[in-house]
DNA sequence: TCTACCGTATTATGTGGGTTAATACAGTTG
DNA sequence: CAACTGTATTAACCCACATAATACGGTAGA
């Protein structure tokens, strides 16, 4: 299901979160759908079981599943209107600074920016 | 001159590495300019000479400094062309894609996102 | 030349996080 | 009852981070 990288220095836990989140936003896996087990997960990724109960437990602390006991683990529910102060939303703004600084530092065209968001949400209005 | 945390675990050589590449990306620190010294650089932020000198070292791998023995380091000279074979642009354009659509999952409207990088574009034409 | 400073390298040491492992508990499902 | 869920706890190992002490080679100024 899911391709981990076992010698980047980013946490294994991490790693499966973002591509989890991954999926969740590109509607890959839709909402209330059930996702694998944190057993399940764990054997087919070749990983500690503690190490998807991280994952799963940070997704859910920032809203993208929901876990009950003895049921399993869900995909939760899209947002349905912008939350402006959103603890996430800060966080992404100022990385968004920083990498976009970045690339006009490289002389990347600003136009080249546009058409990646222009592409990203455009893909949402099919889905 | 900078400012650390020594209670995030973002690690401090790339607390310093980051901070310094803003400060060359936004034309704080001019080309040629030479910047502190390993030693005088650990001494005002109270931490070790070696990690000043990882950051350095993995500054002037990226690009941003370069470091003459015996006699300092200084910034890099900017980017004249944009390079599109950059190993970098491929990094960041990855991790740009990745935070926008965080951002329209959470309902960013788009033309926030334009608003932000017109700023930082707009910023750098009157340096 | 002497002194002070520069970047750089090496080795040793302590600490904390990531990961694995082995259990265990509580609740649901068939 | 059996098999599966999420969840919690404890111990152990490894490695990156950071500190510390020291050294080398080259530059600059008195």
């Amino acid at each position: 299901m899911l391709q981990l990288d076992f010698r980047d220095r980013q946490p294994l836990h991490e790693q499966i979160k973002e591509k989890m989140k991954m999926l969740i936003i590109r509607g890959v896996l839709q909402p209330d759908e059930q996702i694998p087990s944190v057993r399940e997960l764990a054997q087919s990724l070749t990983v500690n079981p503690n190490t998807i109960q991280k994952a799963y437990k940070n997704l859910e602390t920032e809203g993208f599943i929901y876990s009950v006991r003895a049921k399993g683990s869900f995909v939760a529910p899209h947002p349905q209107k912008h939350a402006g102060h959103h603890p996430r939303r800060k966080v992404l703004l100022a990385e968004l600074e920083k990498i976009v600084a970045e690339l006009m530092y490289l002389r990347e065209p600003k136009e080249q920016l546009f058409n990646v968001i222009h592409a990203i949400y455009a893909k949402k209005e099919v889905e």
